[in-house]
RNA sequence: UGGGAAGUAGCCAAGUGGUAAGGCAACGGACUUUGACUCCGUCAUCCGUGGGUUCGAACCCCGCCUUCCCAGCCA
């Protein structure tokens, strides 16, 4: 991770309190230890598909937690069903989490790193009587599962010991097949909770897993293995959301059944929403075989990286997901919180240029042919550090097609015949007319500059409503910007279930070809950040397709728009 | 119907017996060479609901209502 990063990072405020913390803070004792240990949280993904901004608010949990305690954070793939991995994914993880700001240091792990304490623990079941090997099929235990008000059943469950034991090996040794038998932690099956009615603990895989290859062909699960990696890790607060809220008894029963060092504790959160979009891994999946999006890193998708192409800053993320608190609440969060962590922070770093995007040729008719002159103009009024640069002015230049009304509306402040504005940064321009093709399109605009207002001031004092961008039209460069809008119509797109796709934005891309920017533009390309205030628009960045000969922008977020037609 | 959790403004969210923080959104206004930013103001007599305890309740007690999660050899 740079330096720079961290370097933000620190200045930035510790994270905010949370019920999370109230609970460390009970837990701890006055050594700011839990039973004689640093608090040790983790991040453990199942390497199947790629992070979206719900693992970031995990992410920022879970290694924000550790900073504010002065602990540590791992990180750790959760590898123990290879029917559904790939390492494809695990070094895009590590990416994102690292573009995030976050870092674990040398403490990478993968759980699959304990099968061997896995199956010893596992044994130590056996030997104590809490485990046995059920013979029961998929669907058979599913039949003698028993339902809200009657227990489960199993034949095997008081099967021998030593059988147990015999049939464990023989199952590790790859002398079943798949299917044929489990491994069930012997709790209650009488429970209402279904999680302790005797819950597999073992199954056969007969897959080649993407690190131990060959050398097993039974896995653990998930409620017997997380508890397992997490104590071995030392970890003291294993935080995971909502679902899990019914899986700790039997978290806590693998902890206190097995020889393990530590005493981790698992602490639920909800997970995060985000209206106009979907957040699981099976729909984000969908639209991309689907052809819905250009993959996982468009920029209209909620991934670490859709978000990062989009022009997201690590940053803004990370001030949304702090502030956006951490509680047991299913909850929703408005896509208009997120926007708005990106203005607040683009704002303050980002520099301006201008570039229009529905261009329309303003001819100053007054103003001499071949004539060039340069004026100088802030790169980021707020921030006067962020120096000056130069552009060029002349006869001819760009304005936003919208910024001229042949027949201006009440509060229209900008160019209409007869009507002042001010050119950003060059000249007061009084509109005179324009020009429109026979379908009534207006072509040209034209106008008539004051030459004592040279810079766009005013030596008379008057007052122009208008500010206005352009480009120079001898003096510009040709771009592409994409234009993106909620990926889908509807808020809660989840509320359609698999016909989510039923309510997708269709015009949730807009492309902008032939858009012009200001030439200086290509002065920020080597060493600047890339993104981009293009005034009065809204907030760009350079995309990962671009070329030299072809610039493409995206367009992050828009600016605010105050301004109401009423 | 069993088990687990949660209900504070349009959306998040503090608050843990002493009289409803903050942010987003929205709406007014000031400022403005970005209709941005910034600044100022408005926005819950009330905390799902009905009782009870108390001098005093969003916080404690009882009942009810609503929503979410769980019957994978997924995580």
């Amino acid at each position: 991770m740079s330096d720079e990063i961290i370097k933000e990072i620190e200045n930035e405020e510790e994270m905010a309190s949370n019920f999370i913390h109230t609970m460390i803070d009970n837990d701890i004792s006055e050594d700011g230890n839990y039973y004689g240990k640093k608090v040790h949280t983790r991040f453990p993904p199942e390497p199947n598909g790629y992070l979206h901004i719900g693992h970031a608010k995990a992410i920022c949990i879970d290694f924000g937690t550790a900073q504010k305690y002065n602990g540590l954070c791992n990180l750790r793939m959760d590898d123990t069903n290879p029917t559904k991995e790939d390492v494809e994914y695990v070094d895009a993880i590590k990416e994102d989490i690292h573009w995030l700001g976050f870092d674990w240091d040398d403490r990478f792990y993968y759980a699959s790193e304990y099968f061997d304490k896995m199956y010893e623990c596992a044994v130590e079941l056996i030997n104590k009587g809490l485990a046995y090997v059920c013979e029961l099929s998929a669907q058979q235990m599913h039949d003698y599962r028993g339902d809200l008000s009657t227990p489960a059943t199993s034949p095997y469950r008081d099967r021998p010991i030593e059988e147990s034991l015999a049939l464990f090996e023989r199952m590790k040794n790859g002398e079943f097949e798949e299917g044929k038998m489990t491994l069930r932690a012997k709790i209650d099956l009488a429970s209402g909770n279904f999680n302790m009615r005797d819950p597999v603990i073992y199954r056969i895989n007969k897959i080649s897993h993407h690190r131990t290859g060959d050398k097993w062909c039974i896995y653990p699960m998930y409620d017997f293995a997380h508890p397992i990696e997490d104590a071995m890790e030392n970890i003291t607060h294993s935080l995971c959301s909502l679902e899990f809220e019914d899986h700790r008894p039997l978290y806590e029963w693998v902890i206190n059944n097995c020889t393990l060092p530590g005493n981790p504790r698992q602490i639920e959160f909800a997970r995060l929403g985000i209206n106009n979009t979907v957040m699981s891994k099976r729909k984000l999946r969908a639209m991309v075989e689907g052809g819905y999006v250009n993959g996982w890193d468009d920029p209209r998708m909620p991934t670490l990286c859709g978000l990062r192409r989009r022009g997201y800053t690590p940053r803004s993320i990370r001030n949304f997901c702090d502030r956006i608190g951490v509680s047991k609440v299913n909850s929703t969060v408005e896509y208009s919180f997120l926007e708005h962590c990106l203005r607040e922070d683009l704002n303050e770093r980002a520099m301006r240029v201008m570039a229009v995007i529905d261009p329309i040729k303003l001819i100053i008719t007054n103003y001499p042919e071949g004539k060039t002159e340069t004026f100088d103009i802030e790169n980021n009024p707020n921030n006067e550090d962020d120096g000056k640069r130069t552009i060029t002015f002349s006869r001819e230049c760009y304005i936003e097609g919208s910024d001229f009304l042949e027949e201006p509306f009440k509060g229209y402040q900008r160019l209409y015949p007869g009507n002042e504005v001010r050119l950003k940064s060059a000249y007061i321009v009084k509109c005179t007319g324009c020009k429109k093709d026979e379908n009534g399109i207006v072509t040209e605009v034209y106008a008539e500059y004051d030459p004592e207002t040279r810079g766009g001031n005013t030596p008379d004092g008057r007052k122009v409503r208008g500010t206005i961008h352009w480009v120079d039209a001898n003096n510009f460069v040709e771009a592409t910007v994409n234009l993106y809008d909620n990926l889908f119509k509807v808020p809660d797109p989840d509320a359609y279930g698999d016909d989510f796709l039923s309510c997708i934005n269709e015009k949730s891309l807009i492309v902008k070809e032939d858009c012009k920017v200001e030439a200086s533009i290509a002065t920020f390309f080597d060493d600047a950040p890339k993104s981009f205030q293009f005034m009065r628009t809204g907030y760009f960045c350079l995309d990962k397709d671009s070329t030299k000969d072809k610039l493409i922008f995206n367009r992050a977020v828009s600016l605010k728009d105050g301004f109401k037609k009423k």
